[in-house]
DNA sequence: AGCACGCCGACT
DNA sequence: GTCGGCGTGCTC
């Protein structure tokens, strides 16, 4: 009298699958979604094994979820993120599984024209009558929006039996794309490099392409073509993209190559959508889905390609939780499907460069503009050699560049990547700096709001009239410059020119901002004075010249990927030049152009960059990237950690509150807190990481299912 | 994640 | 005396 067991994996922060007796009618399949019993209530899980067993006193399985089944490949996804992140097995299922909610099946009522006219008559109900005069079945919604009229007007009419309601088939999740719709025209490169992308998307085993190209050359319509040839072979596809990058314009350049936008998957999209999502996915019903990261756990039941665009993108990093990096998901993912994998980039990672050169990507590279446009011509100017009049921050050079912009009628953008006024203010009589007093970091100061703020954890205080020190009156001075202050420049040295400040900062929001972006677009500013934010997204026909007012900020920030970060951002910046009918330039106010950074921008030899960092990372023994984690444990298992610890060579650590430990190659962090401490190591390579982790938890074993994170070295995540 | 259990301070 | 605050640990 055997009985069958299951395995059943639940969505909490659980490392272990908990077993269960299955009752004979229930007839379970690995994969399948479950009700079962945990303490007191009834929680879902998911079959992750099952196994015949002697029946010993087990609570059974409630029941099945009549929900998607996760296929093997998703469910080793599971399992593989759980290992890679040091994650419990259940947080990792969490990201991915839905359970929906029993909601009741809302009909869709359609209205159509009868027979009957309305005994009174008004405009409204005229219009509503000539927009249902074709005899057709429309949505209320839909009827209202074409005759302009509110609800109500249709309302009226239905109950003056002048229209008929009858119930509406429910409406597709997602609309069919057509991968014959409206082939773009490429050029030469482009279909060349497409050529290569769908060849390589019938290759066993499917392989993980970089397909690089510059700004501007054209790389979603190659990978499009990807898409199209994916679409063909029958099978689903994946674009994940930056949340921010998810746009209306994507949308359509999406529906003007195949007649219909794709299925969209954010976090701003409701529950009810995403539920249907959800299931259209894991019917293969919904064949294309533009997603951010939450997207990569989709139930797909035919993934045939898997696109990550912008794959440099910092926002592939998940934080909280799981720590993942959707990028690397991806390729795993990718692999488990046996889909082909597109990391697409202008500017691609170190780690992606590096992952292509040993040969585990394979390469393609768009190094032109597409429809004969050139690449702007980058030149440094060196500010040791630039007399720089006192206080300014626009060299002669650069305004001279300007002003000849300004009068043939182009555009021109100065670039600072700091927000506010200035980034430090101090006391001339006591030389006092206004820190965070939170994280001691300088308050920025902002003038138009007329505070002091943290851009670090958001403290912000009343930008103050005398010293907090020694209470002198005037005596406080704004050093450095802030996006707010190169304006107050600008209107100095270029009066009557029409300019705007971009940064996130801008006032009324996500809805203002986009306008006024459509605006510089359209010509109407003659000086675009922004941040980072404008770095990407909208294309500036009418801009023809990019100041980089000071290319060294976070050169020297500490962070190991500053070079490669600032590289990125200012190989985007200076991108923006020139992407209209006329050529564009950019000039890099630095003091350093012979640093490799800079060197590399202005040569225009990305190459060479990342040859250069790559090299000198091995040579100060770092690897191209490299991981730290914390470990949680319990109180109780403080002493045990500590005696470990305790045989480890200690090392100065910057972190108020830790203590350093452990081999210079392998340093081991402790920090204490109230109840719990924190174990944090760092190492070179990912691997000894697992390993070094893996033989700590042997000797400290309950501590296993507390182990926290792995995230990137990066300070600034850290702290 | 929820829920129970247990240990402390402060109230009808 | 007990009510309830939170901190801790367990759930097949």
């Amino acid at each position: 009298m055997s009985t069958r067991i299951a395995d059943v994996l639940i969505p909490l922060a659980l490392d272990t699958a908990y077993s269960y007796r299955v009752p004979e009618d229930l007839g379970l399949v690995e994969g399948d979604v479950v009700v079962v019993p945990l303490g007191t209530r009834e929680t879902v899980g998911v079959v992750w094994g099952l196994s015949e067993g002697g029946g010993a006193n087990l609570k059974a399985v409630s029941g099945k979820v009549d929900a998607s089944r996760l296929s093997p490949a998703l469910r080793k996804l599971f399992d593989w993120l759980a290992w890679y992140t040091l994650a419990p097995r259940g947080s990792a299922l969490a990201l991915g599984l839905r359970v929906p909610e029993p909601r009741p099946e809302v009909p869709r009522v359609g209205v159509r024209l009868t027979e009957r006219v309305p005994v009174r008559m008004t405009a409204a109900r005229r219009r509503v009558l000539e927009a249902a005069a074709d005899g057709l079945t429309r949505s209320k919604r839909e009827l209202a929006d074409a005759a302009a009229v509110s609800a109500s007007v249709i309302d009226g009419l239905i109950d003056e039996g002048a229209l008929e309601t009858l119930a509406l088939a429910a409406d597709p999740v997602a609309k069919i794309p057509d991968p014959g719709f409206g082939q773009a025209e490429l050029s030469e490169q482009q279909h060349e490099a497409a050529r290569a992308v769908c060849a390589a998307f019938h290759d066993a085993p499917p392989p993980v392409i970089l397909l690089e190209g510059v700004t501007g050359s054209g790389k979603t319509e190659v990978y499009f073509e990807a898409v199209a040839e994916a679409l063909r072979a029958g099978k689903q596809v994946l674009i994940l993209m930056p949340e921010i990058a998810l746009t209306a314009q994507f949308l359509e350049r999406f529906a003007g190559r195949f007649g219909v936008p794709p299925a969209v998957w954010h976090s701003g999209v409701s529950s009810r959508r995403r539920e249907r999502l959800h299931a259209g996915v894991a019917t293969g019903e919904v064949q294309v889905v533009a997603g951010a990261r939450s997207a990569l756990f989709l139930p797909f039941e035919q993934l045939g390609l898997i696109v990550v665009d912008e794959e440099h993108e910092t926002a592939y990093k998940q934080e909280d939780g799981v720590h993942y990096h959707a990028r690397d998901m991806a390729v795993v993912r990718g692999k488990l499907e046996g889909a082909t994998v597109i990391l697409a980039s202008a500017t691609p990672s170190l780690e992606s460069r590096v992952n292509a050169t040993r040969g585990r990507y394979r390469r393609i590279v768009l190094p032109e503009r597409f429809g004969g446009r050139t690449m702007p011509e980058i030149r440094a100017i060196d500010l040791k050699r630039e007399t720089m009049p006192r206080g300014r921050f626009i060299s002669p050079t650069l305004a001279f560049a300007v002003e000849d912009t300004l009068a043939r009628g182009e555009q021109a953008l100065l670039f600072l990547n700091r927000r506010g006024y200035a980034p430090l203010t101090l006391c001339r009589a006591c030389a006092y700096r206004y820190e965070c007093p939170n994280c001691s970091a300088w308050l920025v100061e902002h003038r138009f709001r007329r505070a002091l703020v943290c851009h670090h954890c958001g403290h912000i205080e009343r930008t103050p009239e005398a010293c907090r020190s020694c209470g002198s009156v005037d005596s406080l001075v704004s050093c450095g410059p802030g996006v707010e202050r190169i304006a107050e420049e600008v209107t100095e040295i270029f009066p009557g020119r029409r300019s705007i400040v971009l940064s996130s900062d801008f006032p009324g929001g996500a809805e203002r901002l986009r306008a006024e972006l459509a605006a510089v677009a359209a010509g109407e500013f003659d000086l675009v004075i922004g941040t980072q934010l404008v770095a990407k997204g909208h294309n500036f026909p009418f801009m023809t010249l990019v100041g980089v007012l000071d290319a060294d900020l976070g050169l020297a920030s500490g962070d190991p990927r500053a070079s490669e970060r600032t590289f990125q951002v200012l190989q985007q910046v200076t991108g923006r030049a020139g992407r209209g009918e006329k050529p564009g330039r950019a000039l890099v106010q630095t003091w350093q152009p012979t640093h490799p950074v800079i060197a590399a921008l202005v040569s225009g030899d990305a190459e060479r960059f990342y040859r250069e960092e790559a090299r000198a990372r091995e040579a100060a023994g770092l690897p191209p990237f490299g991981r730290l984690a914390a470990i949680v444990v319990s109180a109780a298992e403080r002493e045990a950690a500590e005696a470990h610890a305790r045989g480890m060579a200690q090392v100065a650590h910057p972190l108020p509150g830790v203590m350093v430990l452990g081999p210079a190659e392998a340093p081991l962090a402790v920090i204490r807190g109230r109840h719990r401490f924190r174990l944090l190591v760092r190492t070179e390579r990912e691997v000894d990481l697992q390993c070094y982790l893996r033989d700590w938890l042997a000797r400290c074993p309950k501590a296993c299912g507390s182990v926290r994170a792995i995230i990137d070295i990066d300070p600034q995540s850290f702290l």
